[in-house]
DNA sequence: CCGTATCCGTGGAGATACTG
DNA sequence: CAGTATCTCCACGGATACGG
């Protein structure tokens, strides 16, 4: 990317993570760890092959990531975010909690991936409750499957099934993220689709994070 | 821009805002508020002016700015951030602080401006002791002049002149910037051609930010 | 003076085919 | 599986000309 010839920080930070694609894959990053090209392209639907080369030099040079081959059973090479490519977490964070208020404009052919499903609950809520007792959440949305356990004042996720969870979720990705982020409420996610089996009470114990994601449900479409 | 086509909080925040310029864009109207096409020009120095008409129009489109009307004795457009806008300071903010590792990295062309000078300490600092008398620096850096006024537990910032400061740092924006922000110490600065007149003790009135900014200087050049 | 519109050269983006 | 190579095309940057 051609700098922006500013000296200022945004801009100094846009000079090496303002192309097209790489927060994208600093995203991917944050939430797989350690991962394969491949990984990254099943991660990032939509982007060419070259593109993802070019961009993984690039945040190589950058110092942001890493490319190390993997011990011989593997036998591959993985890239990983270095310490610098870490700390973009929170501006990441940040971004991907303004970007919850586009959530509910509807794009059917929008891909899904389960770990997107994950880091939600993960990024944007807060257990309401320290003291009860752990809770674990199973969420379904357009087949991706990912888990929601709560312990403490912990709020853990991963992709996948739980054996017994408290409460299941099943229902469009919108109708199920839109929920746990606090963007609409249980009557608005039924009417898009929502079904939950088991104890609706554990809902409470996610607090959405507070900032700035709306309370209020604005024209959004949701 | 062409949408990433993901059902993901952070991709559709950089559906709207990924574009070049669009995050600098924001953060002239953050800094500056309603202001005119010309003031944005002046504030984002090597755009076109083709791009910045088109963002603008983009960013009105999105619901992030108004272009209104000033009232008879401008006569002229203003834009200025909606409260959908205003809602990404937090990310402009984060990038911001990522980049403030980026800082120490010599670019001599580099434009600055004196807004620039004003928001990091704003942004990135915190009063260290609220209980003390209000304190005020002057800083000039490249012929650019702020003021911070430290005044209880707040800092604020702005262009300009301080009647009677009590302190005034002089030097270059890496210097002057990278002391403030706590990238490097008053030796450093020193070497790197800052000079103080006054109560050098006020300094330890500002507390850098924690989270992602180094406390220590990496090696990025400082 | 403020802002929009047009033209053109270059480079990045996207799709796909292909190779170690 | 992990990329590289190639091709087309649009977006960007820069200059400039135009309308209020």
């Amino acid at each position: 990317m051609r700098s922006y010839g500013q000296y200022c920080s945004i801009a100094r930070a846009l000079d090496v993570v303002g192309d097209r694609w790489t927060l994208l894959i600093v995203r991917e990053l944050l939430l797989r760890g350690a991962c394969r090209f491949t990984d990254l392209k099943a991660g990032l639907p939509g982007i060419a092959t070259n593109l993802l080369s070019a961009r993984l030099k690039e945040l190589d040079e950058a110092g942001l990531i890493t490319r190390e081959d993997a011990p011989p059973p593997v036998a591959t090479v993985l890239y990983a975010l270095t310490e610098d490519g870490r700390a973009l977490e929170p501006a990441v964070r940040a971004l991907g909690r303004w970007g919850l208020r586009r959530m509910g404009e509807e794009r059917p052919d929008d891909a899904f991936r389960a770990h997107w499903l994950a880091y939600a609950p993960a990024w944007f809520t807060t257990a309401a409750d320290p003291e009860a007792p752990a809770a674990v959440i199973q969420l379904v949305a357009s087949g991706e499957e990912a888990v929601i356990e709560i312990d403490g004042g912990e709020v853990r996720t991963r992709v996948g099934r739980a054996a017994s969870p408290d409460l299941v979720l099943d229902g469009p990705p919108r109708a199920v993220l839109g929920l746990l982020t606090g963007v609409i409420d249980l009557a608005r996610a039924t009417e898009l689709g929502l079904s939950g089996q088991g104890d609706m009470d554990v809902l409470r114990r996610l607090r959405p994070v507070e900032g700035d994601v709306p309370g209020a449900p604005s024209a959004t479409g949701f």
